[in-house]
DNA sequence: CCGAAACATATGCAAATGCATTTACCGAGG
DNA sequence: CCTCGGTAAATGCATTTGCATATGTTTCGG
């Protein structure tokens, strides 16, 4: 293993993480009012299209639990997704869209999409690219 | 360019970043008494090898201007950086290390380096790597 | 059927961060 | 020499986050 090609790849993630992080939140959150966290719960569950519990979504994202379920408190109060008590588990809570969180991330995506390009279409990791995956 | 590779390239960043943040915070936490943040400063004024100003320090961590006063603030407190006008500009402040600064670095750079390796030693970004997957 | 252990989510709290502002200083122009 | 616009760093403040814990619910052994 060579350890220069591991710290240089944490220094292209580093950067790029930084970068891409305030620029999303600069225009994700002046353009549409939403936080990164905040988007990518929406698209999460827009991705998946239906209700999801708590737990999936903490899988997904990389949010603790807690942080988490501030976030969709967050969401729940700007009317973009719903809770509701899951009857088969009464511990657990489902969360689903609203058309306005549909809407919103729909406006939001293309936005989401510009951000992410520009900084990472001609920044390919340490180690270079070939193809695909 | 790909929208696919752009999202894809996306999701490696988040997900090594948040990983490799977490361990890096518990094992230099837990080990060293450092925060990613406290070790990155000290070890790129161990790279420079001099007294570098905040300013330049800036350009080089991925912090706000004002986080990272605060974690030389930090440091200082510890011991383990000191800070100095600049003579030649009284606005500016230089920043060095201690001894005991040196050998906090010196300590911690293993449990770094070893951490980094766990994560992304076969974890090549999308688009593979040319020499090792 | 009961109680204990395990679980899913929410919340109290402290720490870290960014933005806006403040303070101290430099340098050019009148 | 003095003032004004700009720069370096520090600080007030609000926000977000994670950890530890609280609350409510299920499940399993006896």
């Amino acid at each position: 293993m060579d350890e220069r090609f591991v710290v240089d790849t944490w220094h292209y993630v580093l950067a790029r993480h930084a970068k891409a992080m305030c620029a999303l939140e600069r225009e994700l959150g002046d353009r549409h009012g939403l936080g990164p966290s905040e988007f990518e719960v929406l698209d999460r569950i827009v991705h998946h299209d239906r209700k999801l519990r708590i737990q999936e979504l903490c899988d997904e994202v990389h949010l603790s639990q807690s942080a988490l379920s501030r976030v969709v408190a967050r969401l729940e109060k700007a009317e973009l997704v719903s809770r509701g008590v899951c009857d088969a588990d009464r511990r657990g809570v489902y969360v689903s869209i609203t058309d306005a969180g549909r809407t919103r991330h729909t406006e939001a995506l293309p936005t989401h999409r510009a951000v992410l390009l520009q900084i990472f279409a001609d920044a390919p990791a340490p180690g270079g690219t070939v193809s695909r995956r």
